[in-house]
DNA sequence: CCATACCGACTTTTT
DNA sequence: GTCGGTATGG
């Protein structure tokens, strides 16, 4: 999690004697290593620059490779800035500029802008009325203080439909992500909840105020306040800017406009701004990610030199056809050719599961058959859309002992005792966290919402929470547990202890207290301690291991029916989110049904445009093989199996792109076609005979009118018995019938 | 005022 | 599975 201890030994020797350039075959030894646009973005002198790199075109080797370039050349690696979009690319990119040159790169300030801002905050922080040691607090924490104001604004009551904790919190964060105000965007996209306006308001009035007194900051607010230190304070902007003569940003598709003005304002004075990114591989505006953030680059600093990375370094040509088939029908994207010199025969294969289950056992057999043949699992990964989707193969890949690592969906921090423990040692390093408080008083026997607030009052009133606490008139019911909460308390600050030793005494206070309160599954939950335990002895410092714990959370890793491999092999499980930047040899796609993949939550035009990338980014990690698979049969919520509709975005890709297995053919358009002998391409539309109302005839929809012109090819399609298509009409298979 | 048990509704993605 | 509301008993 935290950087690994920086080696110096024989750093002066290794700048020498490894990779260096200039000793060498001057910036040949780079030329050797990259193509002609990589090297140019790799030993670009100074000014700005925008690199559009498509999916696989060495993105990450251009970055890691400016990098040993800039401090090959002797720029500071301390002053070199790798802005990222997790903790772990960072640690990568540097770990490998490293390999390349010497351990003076891991020096290079790294990370996530939302981490970098925590380091900085922590340093300028009180410019802006923050003391240094003020909490990182996550979603769930955010939910939290929503709640608590809820309840003493006494806004519970009102109505039955008052929105939810996680709406509201959601909402905020949008309106700060998306710059529009919160009353605005009120009336604009949750307009249902116009009501509340007012009380939504006083809510988030509050809850500026409660974070603000209580030394909290959100994820928004650590961007928020990154931007504002700069702006407001003068002295704090030269210091910062000046520090970072070189910044570089990776995925800068996926930034919102708050990050493009810390850009901006790190860089306005050198402008040695080097941003990467991919507007068709943006996945993120749910969060206010805004990928024409991409072509304002430019504007925001003129001069800029534009470079683009189309080789395709990863996938075969036959995958790299179909990717380009999918993204081909997005509605806005820069044009970009994407090619590759790999060799292949495989096309894509589609396989129609019968359903769910039939879908986690077709995986299960082609992992096995590929295991046989001796590839690694380290080379095979399923992907899918939400997190709950890989259930069933997860069951089925332990009844196999086959080793996997989810990653995606619930975050070990995210369960409740998880947070039980941390709030103990978040009041340690924040004695104002009163969130924390508030968890920690609950966790006392006889102790509910009422008293705890009571005592959370009488805390205000005093600048030290222990003093106040030791003479708090304890009511009999809860003293006990109330004193002994204290004694462990003044041990963990009486003397100076490791955080692990603090976590073994909270631990002894709380274990009778988990037993209790978790009494049907606590044994399962002490491993997620244990895995805590484990952690938290990688640290020195407390403040740094709670920082991650917000900002880098480990993921709920499980090993398969507790079998672990020798090898330590595994396959990967991912959600397509946590897959972005990394390839395997052999990709699994899960669910392409309608309501699954796209997800049921995405209805509005862009939301599916968004869905669309998310497959091209799901696909395009696949090197040598790629399967796309969907249930013929789904479950619905009420639990009734219903026929499953394939995903829109397969059902565009021309049929000789892919092949099909396993396929019963009287079930699916894509059998359909091919049983009917006619694999070759239907006979081709003129788009100039469709208008708005022509009847058409689709080879598996049947007859349906055209509802709207989408693009020049593309046209929404209503069928009575299958509703509103997006085709393609020199794809579908289709028969102009007026 | 607190604990517990029950029911129904909803569950995307992540820093 | 987890949140939110409600009913009931201590």
């Amino acid at each position: 999690m935290r950087k690994p201890a920086l080696f110096f030994i024989n750093m002066q020797q290794s700048l020498f004697t490894t990779f260096n350039p200039k000793q060498q075959s001057g910036p040949l030894a780079f030329k050797d290593r990259l193509n002609r646009a990589q090297y140019e973005a790799v030993v670009h002198e100074d000014g700005p620059v925008l690199v559009i790199a498509g999916a696989g075109s060495g993105k990450t080797r251009t970055l890691v490779y400016r990098t040993a370039y800039l401090v090959n050349k002797g720029i500071s690696p301390e002053r070199i800035l790798l802005l990222t979009f997790t903790r772990k690319a960072s640690q990568e990119m540097l770990s490998r500029a490293s390999m390349i040159l010497d351990d003076t790169c891991r020096m290079v300030m790294g990370g996530t802008f939302h981490a970098v801002a925590g380091q900085l905050l922590r340093r300028y922080g009180h410019l802006l009325g923050y003391k240094p040691n003020f909490t990182i607090i996550d979603q769930a924490d955010a939910e939290g203080i929503v709640n608590l104001l809820k309840s003493s604004l006494n806004f519970s009551g009102i109505g039955k439909k008052f929105p939810s904790k996680r709406l509201i919190v959601t909402a905020m964060s949008r309106s700060v992500n998306k710059a529009v105000s919160f009353s605005e965007l009120i009336a604009d996209r949750y307009w249902h909840l116009q009501e509340f306006t007012e009380e939504l308001l006083t809510i988030k009035e509050h809850y500026q105020k409660f974070k603000f007194e209580h030394g909290l900051m959100d994820y928004d607010d650590l961007l928020v306040n990154w931007k504002r230190v700069m702006e407001e304070d003068d002295t704090a902007k030269q210091e910062i800017a000046g520090r970072f003569q070189h910044v570089m940003v990776d995925e800068y598709q996926d930034t919102n406009h708050i990050q493009a003005d810390i850009v901006r304002l790190v860089g306005e004075c050198h402008k040695n701004v080097m941003v990467v990114g991919d507007d068709s591989q943006s996945i993120y505006s749910f969060r206010g990610a805004d990928f024409k953030n991409i072509m304002d680059f430019p504007r925001l600093f003129p001069g800029t030199k534009i470079i683009r990375l189309e080789e395709n370094y990863r996938s075969t040509q036959p995958i790299l056809a179909m990717t380009n088939a999918i993204i081909e029908n997005a509605a806005e994207k820069y044009s970009k050719k994407l090619f590759s010199s790999i060799d292949g025969r495989d096309k894509p294969t589609i396989f129609g599961a019968r359903n769910e289950t039939d879908q986690a056992n077709f995986i299960v057999r082609k992992i096995l058959s590929y295991k046989e043949e001796g590839e690694s699992l380290n080379e095979i990964a399923v992907l899918f859309r939400s997190g709950y989707h890989s259930y069933k193969l997860e069951l089925e890949l332990a009844n196999h002992h086959l080793p996997f690592e989810k990653r995606g969906g619930i975050k070990l921090t995210e369960s409740a005792h998880i947070k039980d423990v941390l709030s103990h040692l978040r009041v340690v390093s924040n004695k104002h966290d009163f969130l924390s408080w508030n968890r920690i008083l609950l966790l006392i026997d006889k102790v509910g919402p009422k008293t705890a607030q009571k005592i959370l009052e009488a805390l205000k009133e005093n600048e030290e929470p222990l003093d106040v606490l030791r003479t708090y008139p304890a009511a009999k019911a809860w003293n006990q547990g109330f004193r002994e909460l204290l004694a462990m308390l003044g041990g963990l600050t009486k003397e100076p202890l490791s955080p692990l030793e603090q976590f073994e005494l909270v631990m002894e206070y709380y274990q009778p207290i988990f037993e209790s309160i978790y009494h049907d599954d606590y044994p399962t939950r002490a491993r997620d301690l244990e895995q805590l335990r484990t952690i938290l002895a990688g640290y020195s410092d407390l403040q740094a291991f709670i920082d991650d714990t917000a900002l880098d959370p480990p993921g709920n890793e499980r090993e398969a029916g507790g079998f672990l491999a020798d090898d330590n092999e595994k396959l990967i499980l991912s959600t397509v989110h946590s897959a972005k930047g990394l390839e395997w040899k052999t990709v699994f796609i899960i669910n392409l049904a309608e309501g699954k993949f796209p997800s049921a939550m995405a209805r509005l035009p862009e939301e599916l445009e968004e869905e669309r990338r998310l497959l091209y980014v799901a696909a395009t990690r696949a090197k040598k093989r790629l399967y796309l698979i969907y249930p013929r049969e789904v479950l619905s919520p009420q639990k009734y199996t219903e026929p499953a509709i394939i995903s829109r975005y397969l059902e565009e890709i021309p049929f000789e792109l892919t092949q099909t297995q396993g396929l019963d053919a009287s079930s699916h358009a894509f059998a359909s076609a091919y049983t009917n002998g006619n694999t070759g391409r239907a006979k081709r539309v003129d788009p100039g005979e469709v208008r708005v109302g022509t009847r058409i005839r689709h080879s598996f929809f049947g007859e349906g009118k055209v509802e709207k012109i989408v693009g020049p090819r593309t046209v929404e399609l209503f069928f009575p018995r299958h509703g509103l298509k997006t085709i393609n009409l020199d794809y579908a298979k289709v028969e102009v019938l007026s």
